[in-house]
DNA sequence: TCATCGAAAATTGTTGACACTTTGGCGCGA
DNA sequence: TCGCGCCAAAGTGTCAACAATTTTCGATGA
């Protein structure tokens, strides 16, 4: 009787992929930034550290660098990406492009209940502002950002917002707000659920586009008051004439 | 002596690896629709055809799900993707969005260079639609749009633009183009062309998003002659609300 | 004839191993 | 002291094999 139970030769009844907890897992440590931008990922390591072969690192790796995540290097392995000022404006746009997007597609079918929560949020934003409190401001912007997108009832949107956001998430110097552009900003959310409830798709979409361009100035500026700190040959953003 | 040259043990310097090129051909397959929607794809076989063995394969289709032209399913593995009407809609809502971006970026800084190509491109789509060529329109017609595209000189949406023209391919019924359309679709290349060269980024904006929703529109009155054929019970194009 | 059950075959998810490449350090010589 | 080249260690890219699961297919019974 050979009954073994000190080694049970892991329990896996197979009900679920490694790959998503892994890719998650991922995600979450480039999130908490645990893992830095230009970071190498030790796929050993981490299996062994997980308790699992290196297999489905590997894929939850290359699926990761599909997103823009993670970036490969031939025989160096992935790593964690870092964008530059270039990429990272250019993210601007394309969020500014799909948020502008969402609130023409949201206005035509937002519900009343979608309003009153958006409300609230606006509501407690103002709260935070009155207590200077940035964290919570913070927390509820993303929250009716995110609203708005899934406001549009756009599958595909609802699911690539985020990962443009975590994308922007990489450039190098991160936390980058401007506490004194908070009033301004819930000024603006004011006026685009005023849009969304009229049903106007045209100036919701045109309010959307400009809050998150106006994020992107807000950017600009940050980055030039702490261009001093940059030594670096300062990324030209002057667009190089390309084939000429 | 068992000299067996019959197996060179593969000569394998490792300049490259496999996954970027089987993920490329998996890409062809779908587009040349040599894959259908909802064909499985078989690792094993894959990679026998390939000469390789099943590891580089599952990478190339954990990368082809995250960006949307697989699916995976536990314990059955991947599958080509299939979408349905709502999101093809969805699709050509985000398209409208970003290639509107696109128009309002590429405005700015257009070069006479990149003006005088898409206005060679328009001259041969009018040819094009003199001889009736449906197959040249096509092409050109995807170039000039991919020419827009990239004079926004935005890295990311570059790249983010085929991956979505890639992924309305896998609607259940292909080439859908109704011919007596290209006119009126060349028209408004002219005009966008106009606005680029004149700079007028709003203007520019305006008329691509609106360019793909007369696509969109197109589509869907496509979709509604062929409603006949279609016998199921006809995914509803209305939104369910919610949470209510 | 047809549905059902069960065993064999096929296929997936994961693993451990191997070859090759990169990295880091050590000694040697100038 | 500093550079240069060699060598071991670490790590990646790929493979082959194994266990679990799904699928196929034939036998069985109604």
């Amino acid at each position: 009787m050979s009954r073994r139970d000190d080694i049970p030769p892991t329990r896996i009844p197979r009900t679920a992929s490694f790959v998503p907890p892994i890719q998650r897992e991922i995600e979450r440590m480039i999130g908490a930034g645990e893992l830095v931008g230009g970071t190498r990922i030790n796929e050993s390591a981490l299996a062994l550290r997980l308790g699992i072969s290196r297999g489905p690192v590997r894929e939850a790796c290359r699926a990761l660098e599909q997103i823009g995540l993670l970036r490969s290097e031939l025989n160096r392995g992935f790593f964690v990406r870092e964008i530059g000022t270039k990429e990272a404006l250019d993210l601007y746009d394309i969020r500014a492009g799909l948020f502008g997007t969402a609130g023409r597609l949201a206005a035509a079918i937002i519900t009343t209940a979608q309003l009153r929560e958006m409300k609230d949020l606006i509501r407690r934003m103002d709260e935070a502002i009155e207590a200077s409190d940035l964290a919570t401001f913070y927390t509820l912007n993303n929250e009716i950002h995110r609203q708005v997108v899934v406001a549009s009832d756009n599958a595909k949107l609802i699911e690539m917002y985020p990962l443009l956001e975590a994308e922007l998430h990489l450039f190098r110097r991160r936390g980058l707000v401007l506490p004194g552009s908070m009033r301004v900003s819930n000024d603006e959310h004011k006026a685009i659920v005023e849009a969304l409830s009229n049903g106007d798709s045209t100036t919701a979409a045109r309010l959307l586009e400009r809050h998150i361009l106006a994020g992107k100035a807000r950017f600009l500026r940050t980055l030039g008051c702490s261009a001093a700190i940059d030594a670096r040959p300062a990324p030209s953003l002057k667009r190089v004439p390309a084939d000429s």
